[in-house]
DNA sequence: TTAAGTGTTACAAATATTGTTACAGTTAAT
DNA sequence: ATTAACTGTAACAATATTTGTAACACTTAA
């Protein structure tokens, strides 16, 4: 459910909402997380799209914050990094089976009802809400 | 979040919960399922250990439901078949930001939180609910 | 004694994730 | 205007994870 592209989005959105003058290239950010500039550039694209940051192409370009930190919540960046619902990988059976005509529906209500309260729980959280939980600690 | 563990170990059980008489091989299910015996008996066997589920070895073996299916809860099926806790797969990085020292541990405590959240969601729904909420549709 | 099962390990194949290369486009500085 | 330092994307390679297979010891019923 929690995939790497949402941690890696995350690190790097709160590094750019912790100086909202820097302006930090894939490369820079790249040797911080340890993880290729092409991946990086790929989910910031993402959140560019989103509006949540802005890039500047050319020589001294690179990528800064452009939301109000307050507003933007883990659950949009759970939203961006995450392209399908929870969803079981259910297995195809037979469609004679009394369960198997609605197991797969079923689960998918579950799930998405369950999906919808986790990230009801990650709306709580603003960029700077995470922000100052980690100064607090 | 969600593994196929689970869909295909929480499939299972409803087959065999569905009629508490059955007793199914792994070789039956697996043709059900379309998934390899091993697999089933691998995942049957973490039923077994937790005593939802028993097996017979042997000619006209197999596996049966052995619990009180009003107890078992879809949060047991989630816990028996994912090792680790919900966590972020975070990116080794510099530990002299200020960031990086905390934001791992603090994105651990949120997320286990929202896990926990998301279980007691599943806890509401016992075998038996879902094998009835399965009967309405 | 045999056929039909489970239990488990080791390994192979398939799939999904991540990294890499390549290159077109943009911008700032010289 | 040329160059160097960037982003944006797509295509491809490498790696990691998941899933399937084969092998074999053990159990039970007929
Ligand atoms: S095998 Fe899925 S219910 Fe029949
Ligand atoms: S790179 Fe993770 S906080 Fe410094």
């Amino acid at each position: 459910m929690i995939n790497s592209d949402f941690a890696l989005g995350l690190h790097s959105i709160l590094l750019l909402a912790a100086d909202k003058d820097a302006c930090l290239t894939s490369s820079t950010l790249s040797s911080m997380l340890k993880v290729h500039p092409v991946r990086i550039r790929k989910v910031l694209s993402k959140m560019k799209n989103a509006g949540y940051i802005e890039s500047k192409e050319g020589a001294g370009g690179g990528f800064f914050i452009s939301c109000n930190i307050e507003k933007v919540t883990l659950k949009d960046i759970y939203t961006l990094t995450h392209d399908d619902l929870m969803k079981a990988k259910c297995h195809s059976c037979c469609p004679s089976c009394k369960i198997g005509v609605n197991i797969e529906k079923v689960l998918d209500i579950i799930l998405s009802d369950a999906d919808e309260k986790f990230q009801d729980y990650l709306e709580d959280y603003s960029l700077q809400k995470v922000l100052d939980k980690m100064q607090q600690m």
